[in-house]
DNA sequence: GAGTTTGAAACT
DNA sequence: CAGTTTCAAACTC
C-alpha cells in the first residue's frame, strides 16, 4: 500500500513530499505537478538525497523506530510539536502513527497521553543520538535544483 | 471540490 | 539557537 503525494512546489524533492520522505520515486498515482522526484531526474535526486542527508542523517529512516534502548518501544523518534491540537488529530505525527508522545515532544495539552510510560532519561539518552547535525553552510535545495537545470 | 487549519520541514 | 516562511496534508464545510 503506496500513498501518493499531491506536491505542486516541492518538485517532490523535499521532505514535505511523502514519496520522497518514504524514500520513493513517485508513481502514476500521484498528482504532483513539476516532478523532480522520478527516475528520469535520478542525478538530481541523488545531490537532493545526499544534502537531505546531510542535514539529517536520520531523514530517510523511519521516523517510528523502535527504540532499543528504551525497551523496544515504539517511539517517534525526533517527537512532534503540537501547540493547538493537543495531539488529538492526524496533524500529529505521532497521533497519526498511533503513538503515545513521549518527552522528546515538545507538544503543549497533549492529549496523546503516556508521557511517563517510558523513563524520561532513557529518552533523553536517545535524543542525542536522533538530534540534528549542527548547520554548517548547506546547499538550499532549490539551488541544488536550479544549478541542475543550469550546468554549464 | 474549495477553502481553512495545522505543524513538519525549510529557511533566515 | 529562535523565529519565520513554505509546504502539503488533515481537516472542515
Amino acid at each position: 500500500m503506496f500513498n501518493s503525494c499531491n506536491c505542486t512546489k516541492s518538485g517532490c524533492l523535499k521532505l514535505y513530499c511523502e514519496c520522497f520522505s518514504n524514500g520513493r520515486g513517485c508513481s502514476d498515482t500521484c498528482k504532483c505537478v513539476n516532478c523532480l522526484n522520478k527516475e528520469e531526474f535520478k542525478e538530481l535526486k541523488d545531490k537532493v538525497v545526499q544534502q537531505t542527508l546531510q542535514k539529517n542523517p536520520l531523514a530517510f529512516k523511519s521516523k517510528y523506530d523502535e527504540i532499543k534502548e528504551v525497551g523496544n518501544e515504539k517511539v517517534h523518534n525526533r517527537g512532534c510539536n503540537c501547540k493547538k491540537t493537543g495531539c488529538t488529530k492526524n496533524y500529529c505525527e505521532c497521533f497519526n502513527a498511533g503513538i503515545p508522545c513521549t518527552a522528546l515532544c515538545q507538544c503543549s495539552d497533549c492529549h496523546n497521553g503516556d508521557k511517563n510510560h517510558i523513563h524520561e532519561e532513557e529518552i533523553i539518552k536517545y535524543k542525542k543520538k536522533v538530534s540534528r547535525r549542527r548547520r554548517k553552510s548547506w546547499t538550499n535545495t532549490a539551488e541544488i535544483i536550479q544549478s541542475y537545470f543550469h550546468k554549464e
